[in-house]
DNA sequence: ATTATCTATAGATCTATAGATAATGC
DNA sequence: ATTATCTATAGATCTATAGATAATGC
Protein backbone atom coordinates (compact mmCIF):
# COMPACT_ATOMS: atom_id res chain seq x y z
CA UNK A 1 0.00 0.00 0.00
CA UNK A 2 1.15 3.39 -0.78
CA UNK A 3 1.36 6.02 1.27
CA UNK A 4 -0.99 7.78 -0.57
CA UNK A 5 -3.60 5.30 0.09
CA UNK A 6 -2.55 4.53 3.54
CA UNK A 7 -3.98 8.52 4.28
CA UNK A 8 -6.94 8.09 2.52
CA UNK A 9 -7.40 4.66 3.97
CA UNK A 10 -6.53 6.27 7.82
CA UNK A 11 -8.91 9.88 6.71
CA UNK A 12 -11.52 7.92 5.83
CA UNK A 13 -11.77 5.97 8.82
CA UNK A 14 -11.74 9.47 10.78
CA UNK A 15 -13.54 11.43 9.16
CA UNK A 16 -16.54 8.28 9.17
CA UNK A 17 -15.57 8.26 12.98
CA UNK A 18 -15.68 11.91 14.51
CA UNK A 19 -16.84 14.50 11.33
CA UNK A 20 -14.48 16.79 9.65
CA UNK A 21 -13.88 19.38 12.03
CA UNK A 22 -12.76 17.13 14.74
CA UNK A 23 -10.57 14.67 12.93
CA UNK A 24 -7.16 16.22 12.38
CA UNK A 25 -4.19 16.07 10.59
CA UNK A 26 -1.61 14.95 12.83
CA UNK A 27 -4.20 11.62 13.89
CA UNK A 28 -4.46 10.92 10.12
CA UNK A 29 -0.81 10.88 9.68
CA UNK A 30 -0.18 8.86 12.90
CA UNK A 31 -3.04 6.31 11.80
CA UNK A 32 -1.37 6.15 8.36
CA UNK A 33 2.10 5.80 9.94
CA UNK A 34 3.32 8.68 8.63
CA UNK A 35 4.07 12.13 9.75
CA UNK A 36 1.91 15.23 9.60
CA UNK A 37 3.35 17.36 7.02
CA UNK A 38 3.12 14.22 4.48
CA UNK A 39 -0.76 14.62 4.82
CA UNK A 40 -0.42 18.30 3.18
CA UNK A 41 2.28 16.95 0.54
CA UNK A 42 -0.20 14.82 -0.78
CA UNK A 43 -3.13 16.55 -0.35
CA UNK A 44 -2.59 20.10 0.45
CA UNK A 45 -4.97 20.93 2.94
CA UNK A 46 -7.74 19.32 5.20
CA UNK A 47 -10.32 20.24 2.62
CA UNK A 48 -9.40 18.53 -0.05
CA UNK A 49 -8.52 15.29 1.34
CA UNK A 50 -12.39 15.42 2.64
CA UNK A 51 -13.62 15.57 -0.82
CA UNK A 52 -11.41 13.09 -2.17
CA UNK A 53 -13.19 10.72 0.72
CA UNK A 54 -16.77 12.13 0.33
CA UNK A 55 -16.76 12.11 -3.63
CA UNK A 56 -15.72 8.70 -3.94
CA UNK A 57 -18.21 7.80 -1.44
CA UNK A 58 -20.67 9.83 -3.12
CA UNK A 59 -20.08 7.65 -6.55
CA UNK A 60 -20.30 4.34 -4.91
CA UNK A 61 -23.66 4.98 -3.81
CA UNK A 62 -24.39 6.67 -7.10
CA UNK A 63 -23.35 3.39 -9.31
CA UNK A 64 -25.72 1.40 -6.72
CA UNK A 65 -29.16 3.06 -8.11
CA UNK A 66 -27.71 3.76 -11.69
CA UNK A 67 -27.97 -0.37 -12.15
CA UNK A 68 -31.37 -0.31 -10.63
CA UNK A 69 -32.46 2.72 -12.51
CA UNK A 70 -31.42 1.28 -15.56
CA UNK A 71 -33.81 -1.53 -15.43
CA UNK A 72 -37.24 -2.26 -16.49
CA UNK A 73 -39.36 -2.51 -13.15
CA UNK A 74 -42.94 -2.20 -12.25
CA UNK A 75 -43.29 0.44 -10.01
CA UNK A 76 -43.79 -1.20 -6.39
CA UNK A 77 -40.85 -3.39 -7.22
CA UNK A 78 -38.76 -0.66 -8.05
CA UNK A 79 -39.21 1.00 -4.98
CA UNK A 80 -38.73 -2.10 -2.90
CA UNK A 81 -35.38 -2.55 -4.66
CA UNK A 82 -34.27 1.17 -3.83
CA UNK A 83 -35.32 0.65 -0.38
CA UNK A 84 -33.37 -2.89 -0.03
CA UNK A 85 -30.37 -1.25 -1.90
CA UNK A 86 -30.04 1.48 0.14
CA UNK A 87 -30.12 -0.66 3.51
CA UNK A 88 -28.03 -2.98 2.17
CA UNK A 89 -25.47 0.05 1.39
CA UNK A 90 -25.50 1.80 4.61
CA UNK A 91 -25.17 -1.77 6.18
CA UNK A 92 -21.50 -1.76 4.05
CA UNK A 93 -21.14 1.89 5.31
CA UNK A 94 -22.72 2.40 8.93
CA UNK A 95 -21.22 5.87 9.46
CA UNK A 96 -21.95 7.47 6.28
CA UNK A 97 -25.24 8.88 7.84
CA UNK A 98 -24.03 10.52 10.74
CA UNK A 99 -21.15 11.89 8.27
CA UNK A 100 -23.65 13.66 5.71
CA UNK A 101 -26.04 14.87 8.79
CA UNK A 102 -23.18 16.22 10.33
CA UNK A 103 -21.54 17.74 7.49
CA UNK A 104 -24.87 19.18 6.11
CA UNK A 105 -25.89 20.97 9.43
CA UNK A 106 -22.42 22.34 10.61
CA UNK A 107 -20.92 23.60 7.05
CA UNK A 108 -23.33 22.94 3.73
CA UNK A 109 -20.92 24.70 1.38
CA UNK A 110 -18.24 21.92 2.22
CA UNK A 111 -20.39 19.33 0.30
CA UNK A 112 -21.72 21.64 -2.22
CA UNK A 113 -19.59 20.67 -5.36
CA UNK A 114 -20.23 17.06 -4.29
CA UNK A 115 -23.78 17.81 -4.90
CA UNK A 116 -23.66 19.40 -8.16
CA UNK A 117 -21.84 16.14 -9.48
CA UNK A 118 -24.32 14.38 -7.95
CA UNK A 119 -27.30 16.35 -9.41
CA UNK A 120 -27.69 14.98 -13.12
CA UNK A 121 -27.44 11.49 -11.97
CA UNK A 122 -29.91 11.14 -8.96
CA UNK A 123 -32.28 14.06 -11.15
CA UNK A 124 -32.68 11.59 -13.91
CA UNK A 125 -33.67 8.49 -10.80
CA UNK A 126 -35.95 10.61 -9.38
CA UNK A 127 -37.24 12.14 -12.39
CA UNK A 128 -37.90 8.12 -13.84
CA UNK A 129 -39.49 7.33 -10.48
CA UNK A 130 -41.80 10.41 -10.10
CA UNK A 131 -43.34 9.66 -13.72
CA UNK A 132 -43.64 6.37 -12.47
CA UNK A 133 -45.55 7.71 -9.21
CA UNK A 134 -47.75 9.86 -11.19
CA UNK A 135 -49.08 6.72 -13.81
CA UNK A 136 -49.65 4.08 -10.78
CA UNK A 137 -51.59 7.66 -8.90
CA UNK A 138 -53.35 8.12 -12.07
CA UNK A 139 -54.34 4.76 -12.55
CA UNK A 140 -55.46 4.33 -8.89
CA UNK A 141 -53.36 1.93 -7.67
CA UNK A 142 -51.40 4.14 -5.18
CA UNK A 143 -52.52 6.98 -2.94
CA UNK A 144 -51.27 10.98 -3.92
CA UNK A 145 -48.52 10.82 -2.88
CA UNK A 146 -45.11 13.26 -3.63
CA UNK A 147 -42.29 12.30 -5.02
CA UNK A 148 -40.45 14.15 -2.27
CA UNK A 149 -42.20 12.45 0.69
CA UNK A 150 -41.84 8.93 -0.60
CA UNK A 151 -37.79 9.62 -1.29
CA UNK A 152 -37.78 11.00 2.42
CA UNK A 153 -39.46 8.09 4.06
CA UNK A 154 -37.00 5.78 2.27
CA UNK A 155 -34.26 7.63 2.99
CA UNK A 156 -35.25 8.37 6.95
CA UNK A 157 -36.40 5.36 7.66
CA UNK A 158 -33.24 3.64 6.60
CA UNK A 159 -31.01 6.47 7.84
CA UNK A 160 -32.17 6.38 11.41
CA UNK A 161 -31.46 2.29 11.63
CA UNK A 162 -27.55 3.69 11.31
CA UNK A 163 -28.09 7.33 13.40
CA UNK A 164 -29.89 5.23 16.30
CA UNK A 165 -27.76 2.04 15.82
CA UNK A 166 -24.53 3.06 18.55
CA UNK A 167 -27.61 3.93 21.22
CA UNK A 168 -29.47 0.69 20.78
CA UNK A 169 -26.19 -1.51 20.94
CA UNK A 170 -24.96 0.67 24.09
CA UNK A 171 -28.03 -0.08 25.88
CA UNK A 172 -31.48 -2.50 24.60
CA UNK A 173 -29.05 -4.79 22.35
CA UNK A 174 -26.70 -6.77 24.25
CA UNK A 175 -24.42 -8.27 21.57
CA UNK A 176 -23.99 -8.33 18.24
CA UNK A 177 -26.20 -11.28 17.09
CA UNK A 178 -29.07 -9.02 18.25
CA UNK A 179 -27.79 -5.98 16.41
CA UNK A 180 -28.21 -8.70 12.99
CA UNK A 181 -30.92 -9.66 13.89
CA UNK A 182 -32.32 -6.21 14.42
CA UNK A 183 -30.89 -4.99 11.00
CA UNK A 184 -32.82 -8.08 9.34
CA UNK A 185 -36.06 -7.17 11.02
CA UNK A 186 -35.75 -3.26 10.56
CA UNK A 187 -35.08 -4.12 6.88
CA UNK A 188 -38.10 -6.05 5.91
CA UNK A 189 -40.05 -3.09 8.33
CA UNK A 190 -38.99 -0.79 6.22
CA UNK A 191 -39.59 -2.51 3.29
CA UNK A 192 -43.55 -2.90 4.07
CA UNK A 193 -43.88 0.56 5.94
CA UNK A 194 -42.85 2.23 2.48
CA UNK A 195 -44.99 -0.02 0.49
CA UNK A 196 -47.87 -0.04 2.73
CA UNK A 197 -47.78 3.80 2.68
CA UNK A 198 -48.29 3.57 -0.94
CA UNK A 199 -51.47 1.87 -0.91
CA UNK A 200 -54.71 4.19 -1.70
CA UNK B 1 -31.36 39.16 32.69
CA UNK B 2 -28.75 38.44 34.89
CA UNK B 3 -25.24 37.45 33.36
CA UNK B 4 -25.57 33.49 34.62
CA UNK B 5 -28.99 33.31 32.56
CA UNK B 6 -27.40 35.11 29.49
CA UNK B 7 -24.24 32.44 29.56
CA UNK B 8 -27.10 29.55 29.79
CA UNK B 9 -29.42 31.15 26.94
CA UNK B 10 -26.35 31.64 24.70
CA UNK B 11 -24.23 28.24 25.11
CA UNK B 12 -27.62 26.42 24.65
CA UNK B 13 -27.66 28.59 21.50
CA UNK B 14 -24.60 27.44 20.18
CA UNK B 15 -23.96 24.09 21.25
CA UNK B 16 -27.68 23.21 19.88
CA UNK B 17 -26.39 24.44 16.67
CA UNK B 18 -22.94 23.32 16.46
CA UNK B 19 -22.41 20.62 19.06
CA UNK B 20 -20.18 21.14 22.10
CA UNK B 21 -16.67 20.19 20.63
CA UNK B 22 -17.41 22.77 18.00
CA UNK B 23 -18.77 25.48 20.64
CA UNK B 24 -16.34 27.58 22.19
CA UNK B 25 -16.79 29.45 25.94
CA UNK B 26 -15.09 32.47 23.60
CA UNK B 27 -17.79 32.40 21.34
CA UNK B 28 -20.29 32.03 24.50
CA UNK B 29 -19.44 34.60 26.17
CA UNK B 30 -19.74 36.85 23.00
CA UNK B 31 -23.04 35.95 22.49
CA UNK B 32 -23.99 36.39 25.99
CA UNK B 33 -21.87 39.93 26.08
CA UNK B 34 -19.35 38.89 28.45
CA UNK B 35 -16.04 37.87 28.70
CA UNK B 36 -14.64 34.60 28.29
CA UNK B 37 -13.28 33.81 32.05
CA UNK B 38 -16.82 34.80 33.40
CA UNK B 39 -18.07 31.90 31.54
CA UNK B 40 -15.90 29.54 33.80
CA UNK B 41 -16.55 31.73 36.60
CA UNK B 42 -19.71 30.49 36.75
CA UNK B 43 -19.16 27.06 35.40
CA UNK B 44 -15.92 26.21 36.18
CA UNK B 45 -15.58 24.07 33.28
CA UNK B 46 -17.18 23.92 29.67
CA UNK B 47 -18.11 20.32 30.67
CA UNK B 48 -20.27 21.40 33.27
CA UNK B 49 -21.86 24.21 31.34
CA UNK B 50 -23.23 21.59 28.87
CA UNK B 51 -24.35 19.34 31.47
CA UNK B 52 -26.55 22.03 32.94
CA UNK B 53 -28.01 23.10 29.74
CA UNK B 54 -28.44 18.78 28.60
CA UNK B 55 -30.54 18.49 32.04
CA UNK B 56 -32.70 20.76 31.52
CA UNK B 57 -34.09 20.14 28.06
CA UNK B 58 -34.08 16.28 28.90
CA UNK B 59 -36.30 16.97 32.14
CA UNK B 60 -38.54 19.19 29.55
CA UNK B 61 -39.49 16.37 27.54
CA UNK B 62 -39.57 13.99 30.04
CA UNK B 63 -42.38 16.11 31.94
CA UNK B 64 -44.09 16.29 28.66
CA UNK B 65 -44.18 12.34 28.83
CA UNK B 66 -45.30 11.98 32.21
CA UNK B 67 -48.36 13.91 31.58
CA UNK B 68 -49.52 10.77 29.18
CA UNK B 69 -48.25 8.31 30.99
CA UNK B 70 -50.64 9.16 33.97
CA UNK B 71 -53.62 9.33 31.74
CA UNK B 72 -55.87 6.24 31.50
CA UNK B 73 -55.84 5.75 27.80
CA UNK B 74 -56.50 2.97 25.02
CA UNK B 75 -53.42 1.44 23.94
CA UNK B 76 -54.03 3.12 20.42
CA UNK B 77 -54.40 6.54 21.98
CA UNK B 78 -51.75 6.10 23.97
CA UNK B 79 -49.44 5.64 21.23
CA UNK B 80 -50.67 8.72 18.98
CA UNK B 81 -50.30 11.02 22.21
CA UNK B 82 -47.01 9.51 22.42
CA UNK B 83 -46.19 10.26 18.82
CA UNK B 84 -47.79 13.90 18.83
CA UNK B 85 -46.11 14.92 21.70
CA UNK B 86 -42.79 13.80 20.87
CA UNK B 87 -43.20 15.59 17.42
CA UNK B 88 -44.43 18.63 18.96
CA UNK B 89 -41.68 19.10 21.31
CA UNK B 90 -39.37 18.29 17.95
CA UNK B 91 -40.70 21.08 16.26
CA UNK B 92 -40.42 23.62 19.65
CA UNK B 93 -37.04 22.31 19.66
CA UNK B 94 -35.55 21.21 16.32
CA UNK B 95 -31.95 21.11 16.86
CA UNK B 96 -32.43 17.86 19.47
CA UNK B 97 -31.72 15.31 17.35
CA UNK B 98 -28.69 16.88 15.98
CA UNK B 99 -27.10 17.32 19.15
CA UNK B 100 -28.24 13.79 20.50
CA UNK B 101 -26.82 12.22 17.97
CA UNK B 102 -23.93 14.05 17.91
CA UNK B 103 -23.23 13.35 21.73
CA UNK B 104 -23.89 9.77 21.40
CA UNK B 105 -21.66 9.11 18.68
CA UNK B 106 -18.97 11.42 19.75
CA UNK B 107 -18.58 11.31 23.33
CA UNK B 108 -21.22 8.72 25.27
CA UNK B 109 -20.00 9.29 28.42
CA UNK B 110 -20.64 12.51 28.42
CA UNK B 111 -24.46 12.32 28.56
CA UNK B 112 -24.29 9.10 31.20
CA UNK B 113 -25.25 11.14 34.16
CA UNK B 114 -27.86 12.76 32.30
CA UNK B 115 -29.03 8.89 30.77
CA UNK B 116 -28.68 7.29 34.82
CA UNK B 117 -31.35 10.65 35.56
CA UNK B 118 -33.48 9.80 32.96
CA UNK B 119 -33.71 5.95 32.99
CA UNK B 120 -36.20 5.53 36.59
CA UNK B 121 -38.84 7.86 34.11
CA UNK B 122 -38.41 6.05 31.01
CA UNK B 123 -38.18 2.77 32.55
CA UNK B 124 -41.70 3.23 34.23
CA UNK B 125 -43.38 4.67 30.71
CA UNK B 126 -41.92 2.28 28.51
CA UNK B 127 -42.60 -0.63 30.96
CA UNK B 128 -46.66 0.47 30.85
CA UNK B 129 -46.34 0.73 27.42
CA UNK B 130 -45.08 -2.84 26.91
CA UNK B 131 -47.30 -4.16 29.48
CA UNK B 132 -50.24 -2.54 27.27
CA UNK B 133 -48.68 -3.54 24.21
CA UNK B 134 -49.07 -7.50 25.72
CA UNK B 135 -52.24 -7.26 26.19
CA UNK B 136 -52.72 -6.19 22.75
CA UNK B 137 -51.14 -8.78 21.35
CA UNK B 138 -52.59 -11.11 23.20
CA UNK B 139 -56.05 -9.93 22.18
CA UNK B 140 -54.90 -9.93 18.88
CA UNK B 141 -55.78 -7.15 18.32
CA UNK B 142 -51.59 -6.05 17.42
CA UNK B 143 -49.54 -7.72 15.50
CA UNK B 144 -46.57 -9.27 17.71
CA UNK B 145 -44.06 -6.46 17.87
CA UNK B 146 -41.47 -5.83 20.57
CA UNK B 147 -41.66 -2.56 22.26
CA UNK B 148 -38.30 -1.24 21.16
CA UNK B 149 -38.82 -1.58 17.65
CA UNK B 150 -42.38 0.30 18.12
CA UNK B 151 -40.40 2.51 20.36
CA UNK B 152 -37.29 2.97 17.40
CA UNK B 153 -39.91 3.34 14.84
CA UNK B 154 -41.26 6.36 16.49
CA UNK B 155 -38.32 7.95 17.70
CA UNK B 156 -36.53 7.49 13.79
CA UNK B 157 -39.64 8.86 12.31
CA UNK B 158 -39.84 11.86 14.07
CA UNK B 159 -36.31 12.27 14.72
CA UNK B 160 -35.64 11.93 10.92
CA UNK B 161 -38.18 15.04 10.33
CA UNK B 162 -35.62 17.53 11.43
CA UNK B 163 -32.47 15.86 10.84
CA UNK B 164 -33.32 15.95 7.13
CA UNK B 165 -35.29 18.95 7.72
CA UNK B 166 -32.25 21.47 7.10
CA UNK B 167 -31.25 19.33 4.08
CA UNK B 168 -34.72 20.17 2.47
CA UNK B 169 -35.30 23.49 3.18
CA UNK B 170 -31.83 24.28 1.47
CA UNK B 171 -33.23 22.45 -1.78
CA UNK B 172 -36.77 21.14 -2.25
CA UNK B 173 -39.02 23.24 -0.20
CA UNK B 174 -38.23 26.82 -1.11
CA UNK B 175 -39.78 28.91 1.49
CA UNK B 176 -41.09 29.00 5.06
CA UNK B 177 -44.71 28.13 4.18
CA UNK B 178 -43.69 24.68 2.43
CA UNK B 179 -41.60 23.74 5.46
CA UNK B 180 -44.47 24.47 7.48
CA UNK B 181 -46.75 22.09 5.16
CA UNK B 182 -44.11 19.61 4.98
CA UNK B 183 -44.24 19.25 9.07
CA UNK B 184 -48.10 19.18 8.86
CA UNK B 185 -47.61 16.22 6.55
CA UNK B 186 -45.05 14.14 8.25
CA UNK B 187 -46.87 14.58 11.78
CA UNK B 188 -49.73 13.12 9.97
CA UNK B 189 -47.73 10.27 8.16
CA UNK B 190 -45.81 9.30 10.93
CA UNK B 191 -48.35 8.83 13.13
CA UNK B 192 -50.42 6.76 10.59
CA UNK B 193 -47.12 5.17 9.57
CA UNK B 194 -46.39 3.71 13.17
CA UNK B 195 -50.53 2.69 13.53
CA UNK B 196 -50.82 1.04 10.58
CA UNK B 197 -47.39 -1.15 11.68
CA UNK B 198 -49.76 -2.25 14.65
CA UNK B 199 -52.12 -3.68 12.63
CA UNK B 200 -51.93 -7.69 12.48
C1' DA C 1 16.64 15.46 -11.31
C1' DT C 2 12.61 14.40 -9.30
C1' DT C 3 9.76 12.78 -5.82
C1' DA C 4 8.95 11.69 -1.05
C1' DT C 5 9.65 12.34 3.70
C1' DC C 6 11.59 14.59 7.55
C1' DT C 7 12.42 18.49 11.30
C1' DA C 8 11.19 22.83 12.79
C1' DT C 9 8.15 26.37 13.33
C1' DA C 10 4.85 30.41 12.33
C1' DG C 11 0.57 31.92 13.50
C1' DA C 12 -3.92 31.05 15.12
C1' DT C 13 -6.69 28.95 17.95
C1' DC C 14 -8.73 26.87 22.66
C1' DT C 15 -9.65 26.03 27.92
C1' DA C 16 -8.67 27.22 32.30
C1' DT C 17 -6.52 29.83 35.97
C1' DA C 18 -4.11 33.66 38.58
C1' DG C 19 -4.63 37.77 40.25
C1' DA C 20 -6.16 42.77 39.84
C1' DT C 21 -10.11 45.78 39.99
C1' DA C 22 -14.91 47.04 40.21
C1' DA C 23 -19.57 46.51 42.04
C1' DT C 24 -22.63 45.09 45.66
C1' DG C 25 -24.59 43.96 50.29
C1' DC C 26 -24.06 44.36 55.18
C1' DA D 1 -16.46 41.52 53.00
C1' DT D 2 -18.24 39.29 49.34
C1' DT D 3 -19.37 38.67 44.73
C1' DA D 4 -18.69 39.71 39.95
C1' DT D 5 -15.93 41.01 36.19
C1' DC D 6 -11.72 42.27 34.06
C1' DT D 7 -6.70 41.72 31.99
C1' DA D 8 -3.09 38.74 31.16
C1' DT D 9 -1.30 34.48 30.25
C1' DA D 10 0.17 29.40 30.71
C1' DG D 11 0.06 25.37 28.29
C1' DA D 12 -1.90 22.61 24.85
C1' DT D 13 -3.62 22.15 20.74
C1' DC D 14 -4.23 22.72 15.26
C1' DT D 15 -3.20 23.64 10.03
C1' DA D 16 -0.03 24.79 6.85
C1' DT D 17 4.48 25.97 5.07
C1' DA D 18 9.66 26.44 4.63
C1' DG D 19 13.45 24.19 3.88
C1' DA D 20 16.68 20.15 4.80
C1' DT D 21 17.51 15.37 3.77
C1' DA D 22 16.59 10.85 1.95
C1' DA D 23 14.93 7.79 -1.65
C1' DT D 24 13.98 6.86 -6.43
C1' DG D 25 14.14 6.92 -11.56
C1' DC D 26 16.70 8.22 -15.55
Amino acid sequence: MTTEQAILSAAEKLFLERGYALTTTTEIARVAGCNQPTVHYYFRTKERLFEAIFESKAALFLSTFEAIHQQSLPFDERVRRYVEAHFDLLVEHPQMPFLIVNELLLNPARIDSVKKKLAPSLGRFVMQLMMQLQDEVDAGTVRPLSIVDLLFSIVSLNAAVFLGGPVLRNTVLSDEEEWKAFLERRKAENVRLVLSCLRP
